[in-house]
DNA sequence: GGTTACAGTGTAACCGCTTACATCGACAGG
DNA sequence: CCTGTCGATGTAAGCGGTTACACTGTAACC
């Protein structure tokens, strides 16, 4: 039932043409008939339809957004640089996450298919190998990936950098017996941030340590626990993530062992948590939605024809924010809220 | 370029009308013909234009999701819990956020016309009013507001029964003195939780005490020391919101009042942070992610026109969780590594 | 054998909009 | 006066699908 553009012609009085003409400013029109022409579209509440304009022009000023999973900070963030910049740029935002494995993926991009004019995606590395030949090959895609192996463009974090940057400081504070403790294997972003830690390690002459871990902060407590066990302790503790570096805390000090006093630590993400736990923890922390606005912008630089360099591997800067756990700082005079993590949470489904 | 349906015909040899039901698996096509229609489609690679069959069906597949802002857990939820829900019934979602006043979400509710089958909104009261007959009137729109004065059907946070809960809940620990710390006067979930309050001191015969505020840690904190410097100390605090109920509890602590011991205390919004503050913070939760997938669903009723009843207004449901600050469970005794919600960059393939 | 029913397919008219092209005056230049 | 140019507008052909309707052939029924 909606008013459509035949029906604004009818009532001013003039072709379907003309109307389209003063919607759109295009071409001259007289000033009385562009007046006629949008009195009828006021009186009738006319608003053009976006798929018939779409279909007509080839164009949706849409852009596709797939994510592995919508929930956590790192997500808002992006999704908000995005919105941020494509509403700034007139164009929308197709959002699907949380799909779980590569044929998911297929469906939902041959399901926007038409739909959007670039797509900005973020896929495991494993999926992009499978989807390599899938992806649309008609519109632009940019990735949002780690995986520095793979041939494919995009933006992703300088996770090598960062671990890179955080080990350089530990080091700088004079430590000389590092731990690092590790993601899971197959993630990237975990074996970059390793790989920036070799580095550091390698630049001062130190020997590598490390200790199994996957990204969960009861990883995170089990390599605490070794580490109190362990013979001869690091006198630095270098976690892969911020939740791991958490529950490294944990474990230390149920050992007694003081941080950063006896054992320096950090982690990497700078979760919004990270900042309240006692002693505050030094990580790494990245822009998130900045990184978000660089993709649109790089996209809609593709669209525009401006470059089709979308195979252009871009590293987003991470940056080391230091805080207590590492001894750099002296704790804060007024403790915040202390952190202690508690028996069972109580999030409710 | 990208193939058409044409293509595919031809390649076939057969007419579109044929290849649109194989496509769309209707009508009965001869086996035969739809195995070579298939291998002309996967020879060919087409996946069909969502833009094209949108016009000509008249349903897009998609609902639109207009929320002030994208910033926070909460919303990022939401749309979780929206994206979920509308992937398991074959919808996308069309974002748009982070608007700063009507105007724009007028702009941004014409942009999408044409391009969803149905809206859900979440607008500030007062954008609601202004925005009433702009509203598009063709397809539903469920709104998700506060604001229960506002004749809008929608579904919104049951503030008042929340704020109740926790006001009979430090009522039936024994408390008589309490303390509201309230939210801005503009905003209706401060304002409905403020009446819950009232609504729980009534029932005990209770006299209201209120502390301005605004939501704010820092407002929380004058909050606290104001009460260290009153004359006569409640024995309870409930704070309308999580972080006002931190700031208060730095205040207090730094005043040397112990929570619960000396001062019980309580929030709202179940932060993260919440249970990971000393003690961890009784508070109010709210499934959000569930409050999305609902809206989706009423939503997706309405456009099966299996109801059209969206201006039914529903309140969705906030339980209270019992931690330490209100004194009604002992502190813990060994602080343990448990559930942590991780949040960071580090996405798991 | 003559309907009748229906499976299987093609033709063409939409869906709502854009736009190339045609048309038509008015006006300027020759 | 004729022609060319240009402003203002209408006509109609797409854009890529869907689908009502028409048509054909075959099987079932009386």
């Amino acid at each position: 039932m909606p008013v459509t553009i035949k029906e604004v012609a009818r009532r001013a009085g003039v072709s379907v043409a003309t109307v389209s003409r003063v919607v759109n400013r295009r071409d001259p029109v007289r000033e009385e008939t562009r007046a006629q022409v949008m009195a009828a579209i006021t009186d009738l509440r006319y608003v053009p339809s976006g798929v018939a304009r779409s279909l007509s022009i080839r164009q949706t000023h849409a852009i596709g957004v797939v994510l592995p999973d919508l929930h956590g900070e790192f997500f808002s963030e992006v999704i908000r640089g995005l919105d941020r910049a494509a509403r700034g740029s007139g164009y929308h935002l197709l959002l699907s996450g949380s799909h779980s494995d590569p044929a998911e993926v297929e469906a939902v991009l041959r399901a926007i298919h038409g739909r959007v004019d670039g797509l900005i995606a973020m896929l495991p590395d494993l999926e992009v190998d499978q989807l390599a030949d899938r992806l649309p090959p008609e519109i632009p895609v940019l990735l949002l990936n780690g995986g520095e192996e793979a041939p494919w463009g995009g933006i992703s974090i300088d996770n090598e950098g960062g671990a890179l940057a955080v080990t350089r400081h530990l080091v700088g504070l004079g430590h000389r017996h590092l731990v690092f403790v590790g993601g899971p294997e197959k993630n990237s972003d975990a074996r970059e941030r390793h790989r920036g830690h070799l580095a550091g390690l390698a630049e001062a002459g130190l020997e590598p340590r490390l200790l199994p871990g996957d990204f969960s902060e009861d990883a995170g407590y089990a390599a605490g626990r070794r580490l109190l066990a362990a013979a001869e302790r690091p006198t630095a503790v270098f976690a892969a993530n911020d939740a791991m570096a958490i529950g490294v805390l944990c474990a230390l000090r149920e050992g007694g062992v003081r941080v950063p006093e006896d054992i320096a630590l950090a982690g990497f993400d700078d979760i919004p948590v990270a900042r309240y736990v006692l002693p505050a923890l030094t990580t790494v922390h990245v822009a998130i939605d900045e990184l978000g606005r660089r993709a649109f912008d790089r996209l809609l630089a593709a669209l525009r024809g401006e470059t089709t360099a979308l195979g252009e591997r871009e590293r987003f800067p991470a940056s080391v924010v230091v805080r207590e756990s590492c001894g750099a700082k002296p704790a804060r005079p007024t403790p915040v809220p202390a952190f202690f993590p508690i028996q069972g949470g109580s999030r409710q489904p």
